[in-house]
DNA sequence: CGATTCACG
DNA sequence: ACGTACGTGAATCGG
């Protein structure tokens, strides 16, 4: 959350001087809108507010501006260029969803004031005008256009003290020193330097009066003839913070960076070639949906809601969202149902479980097009078994896929994106079902959420539901074990330390290690394994603070959080996020399945403790190496093609390849370094981080990267293409059609284009992979139940399969796996499978 | 609530 | 000259 005030006279006034006069074909004067909308367009990407207020005077005399005659009068006219883009410019900054405040008799910047004063968000200030600085806080910081308009200082607490100044010390300079620009007298003989020695000295003019006696000679006679003129200004340069402005619901100001496509119309108008370019703009069919608002009508009755439901039927459309205290119906884009709901104990107004049951009746009915938002989790709400899980169209998922790189939590997030009125929700659904069916049709990605995305959601519901079985004492054992070890540990370190202190706090463990024991740091005081990893022999303080993090970590994330998780039946069950990530993968949560340690001794014992269901055994089924045979199949390489096909250990092969020796010649450190290098091309390689993962200099990893190259030629022409697909179309794809928007790749700061690059390259991969292995779900998942095997997947992690199986059907679901998951899509390489079985997860690998 | 750290693929 | 591997979630600290 981030406020954005902008003082809109101060900044089109420097917007208008800064630039040439400008005027569009039809002869309307564009400079200052030109300026403005210029340095808006900046401020959104670099602040990203949420919220945005451009405050406009008003002038009108009010008794402020009578007390002193002559206040205003003499500021210069504005000029008549400038005064015709006053209004054009509201207009255009509605049009953007930028929230115009003004009020009459206010200046803009004690809207500002009362603004920044009653919001409880960060909030940001823009102004040409220095007056403001007195409103900076911890909360609100000041961006000051300091010349033209891309020039900026921003201004918090610290910065104002750099230049001797605090908040208050504002007014109390210009109290002293006046201001011509804002017809402020101050003291007649006191000028800037002067003003800024008595308010450092005595703080206020308030205080420096008292003192006056301790100013010598002209001086003092100056400030005594002035005091009135000084305690006026005082008056005149203090912002008000209480300006008759919209302040109890700062949702009125909210600003969503995807501006409505009206607003690029007009732009166009004004030929704003280049700044439209800045912007991203709605949908443009968008509009003309969106012109239709639904009307909603509140149900009240059983027997009106059941009359409601009946109509769906006929019309054969359902739309439903379950929301904290009412349910939502509709059967077309026009009308809305609403049906409350209340506890009453007589049973005389619609319960919960009234309303519910009432639809539930009406969700195994045929040939009725239903649409909800976040399927899985209507089936838990309406506490379905796997049998009952009924089809429907899912808005998140289609949003997922449609508008790829936006996280939707609720449909209200989907429906204002849309710009579709958020007060009829289930008759939105309908309307942005239709809308986004579109876009996937013009994207070419229906497929991915007909075939992948929608048959998977009864699929991740079973797993939720079924759960994976955990051994409590297992745990309970190993959080003795390592809590005993704990406590030594950290009496160690305090030993060693000279004192106690929280090892937990990053900021007193640097303390500790880089300002008491003086261990040596190059510039950076990281406390992370990679750099304490370097510090390790010297100082014998090292291992142990490595010892404490690694025990700590284990305790709280993996025995104490997740004792506390196991049910009544002594199963863990996680949720499946399907519409998170920006690839394609599914994430894991509540607890986080899909990290559960593995690769140190220590952590993969917390695998002991998750184990089959009676009478089971566990089988891990994962994909070898998928990303480097997608990369082979991508890629066309004949040499990493070859590799895969013969079934080589492909980081030995690459190796021997790089480093021009025999295979059985390929040392352990070749075969590692070989290996970081196979990863690092699918995480788009750059040479400095390959250099930090292997640990050599950036040199030699740069020819270790040439190497490669050479050796997968073809590779390097897939890098390539991959990145100019996506600066030339702004995205890129999986194989499956899945896509990921990537507005980085042409962004002129090379940090955040270069990201854009590398993720042009890891998404395509990442993300066939993350489709392969949701095929996979969908086609073992029918295979079991085709096959009459009551063997169950219980979990999924990226490339594997957890699968809770009977003793007996083994050897069946073994094969089956095999089976499904490797001839789930062709590819020029063959996709390899390992399967293996245990009576703990950890013995299963 | 952001930053830091560390667990996984 | 710049600062970098891709994708996640959870615990903890400290403002």
């Amino acid at each position: 959350m981030k406020l954005l005030l902008l003082d809109s006279n101060s900044l089109i006034n420097r917007a208008f001087y800064a630039l040439p006069t400008l005027q569009d074909r039809s002869g309307r004067y564009t400079g200052a809108l030109f300026g403005f909308v210029s340095m808006l367009s900046k401020l959104i990407k670099s602040e990203h507010p949420t919220h945005i207020a451009a405050a406009f005077d008003v002038h009108q005399p009010t008794f402020r501006h009578l007390k002193y005659d002559g206040y205003k009068a003499k500021r210069h006219p504005m000029p008549e260029e400038l005064k015709a883009q006053v209004p054009a410019m509201k207009e255009l900054l509605l049009a953007m969803g930028v929230t115009v405040v003004e009020a009459p008799g206010y200046e803009a910047d004690d809207i500002i004031g009362t603004l920044a004063a009653k919001s409880d968000m960060p909030t940001v200030i823009v102004s040409g005008d220095k007056d403001v600085l007195q409103l900076v806080s911890d909360k609100t910081t000041v961006l000051h256009t300091k010349r033209g308009i891309t020039d900026v200082i921003r201004y918090t607490p610290e910065a104002l003290l750099e230049e001797g100044l605090t908040p208050q010390g504002v007014v109390e300079m210009k109290s002293l020193m006046g201001d011509h620009s804002d017809n402020i007298p101050g003291v007649p003989g006191v000028g800037e330097k002067t003003a800024l020695e008595f308010v450092q000295r005595y703080g206020t003019i308030e205080n420096l009066y008292e003192h006056i006696d301790e100013v010598k000679g002209k001086m003092r006679e100056k400030l005594l003839d002035g005091r009135q003129s000084a305690e006026f200004s005082h008056w005149l340069a203090t912002i008000v913070t209480d300006a008759p402005v919209e302040t109890g619901d700062f949702s009125k100001y909210r600003f969503s960076e995807t501006i409505p496509y009206r607003a690029k119309k007009m732009m166009e108008g004004y030929e704003f070639k280049k700044l439209i370019d800045r912007f991203t703009f709605s949908d443009p069919d968008v509009e003309e949906l969106a012109v239709a608002e639904a009307k909603n009508e509140e149900i009240t009755t059983i027997s009106d809601l059941k009359a409601f439901l009946s109509r769906c039927e006929e019309k054969k459309e359902l739309a439903f969202y379950v929301a904290d205290d009412r349910f939502e119906i509709a059967c077309e884009e026009s009308k809305n149902a609403v049906v409350r709901y209340s506890y009453d104990l007589f049973g005389e107004s619609l319960g919960y479980d009234d309303i519910l049951q009432e639809i539930k009746g009406c969700l195994s009915k045929k040939d009725l097009a239903i649409t909800v938002f976040d399927l899985k989790n209507n089936y838990r709400i309406f506490e379905l078994s796997v049998k009952e899980a009924f089809k429907a169209d899912d808005v998140m998922l289609m949003a997922y896929i449609a508008d790829c790189g936006v996280y939707y939590e609720t449909p209200v997030d989907v429906l204002r994106r849309y710009e579709i009125g958020d007060a009829s929700v289930a008759s939105g659904l309908l309307v942005l079902k239709k809308l986004l069916l579109k876009k996937m049709v013009q994207a070419n990605s229906l497929k991915v959420y007909k075939e992948i995305e929608l048959p998977l959601v009864p699929v991740l519901y079973d797993m939720e539901k079924c759960g994976f079985r955990v051994d409590r004492k297992a745990l309970d054992v190993l959080s003795e074990r390592y809590s005993g070890e704990l406590n030594a540990v950290r009496d160690k370190i305090y030993a060693l330390a000279g004192k106690e202190f929280n090892i937990n706090s990053p900021k007193q463990l640097s303390e500790v290690l880089f300002d008491d024991l003086k261990l040596p740091t190059e510039k950076k005081r990281s406390t992370n394994a990679d750099v304490l990893g370097e510090l390790e022999d010297l100082h014998p303080i090292i291992p142990e603070i490595l010892r404490y993090r690694l025990l700590s970590k284990l305790l709280s994330t993996y025995l104490i959080a997740m004792k506390s998780m196991i049910d009544a039946k002594g199963r863990i069950h996680t949720v499946f996020n399907q519409a998170l990530t920006t690839t394609g993968r599914l994430s894991s949560s509540e607890p986080n399945l899909q990290n559960i340690p593995v690769r140190e001794a220590e952590g993969r014992e917390i695998r002991s403790a998750f184990i089959p269901s009676e009478g089971n055994v566990l089988i891990s089924a994962d994909y070898s190496q998928i990303e480097l045979r997608l990369l082979a199949d991508f890629s066309g390489d004949e040499g990493l093609i070859e590799s895969f096909r013969k079934g080589e250990d492909i980081h030995a092969a690459t190796a021997a390849k790089i480093f021009g020796v025999a295979e059985d010649q390929v040392t352990p450190k070749m075969r590692r370094d070989a290996k970081a290098v196979n990863f690092g091309i699918i995480y788009g390689i750059s040479d400095f981080g390959l250099s930090k993962n292997v640990g050599c200099g950036v040199k030699e990893a740069r020819d270790f990267i040439t190497k490669y190259l050479d050796t997968y030629p073809k590779i390097r022409d897939f890098m390539k293409q991959s990145v100019d697909f996506a600066k030339e179309h702004g995205y890129v794809t999986t194989k499956m059609g899945r896509i990921r928007a990537l507005p980085e790749i042409n962004s002129s700061n090379y940090n955040v284009r270069s990201f854009g690059e590398r993720a042009a390259l890891n998404m395509p991969l990442q993300g066939t992979a993350a489709d392969i292995i949701k095929l996979a779900m969908i086609n073992v998942y029918a295979a079991l139940e085709r096959e009459n095997l009551s063997a169950k997947i219980i979990l999924q992690v990226h490339d594997e399969l957890i699968v809770d199986c009977p003793i007996a059907e083994k050897d069946a679901v073994a094969a089956l796996l095999h089976r499904e998951m490797e001839n789930v899509m062709p590819l020029s390489v063959p996709l390899s499978v390992n399967v293996s079985f245990g009576m703990t997860w950890k013995e299963a690998k």
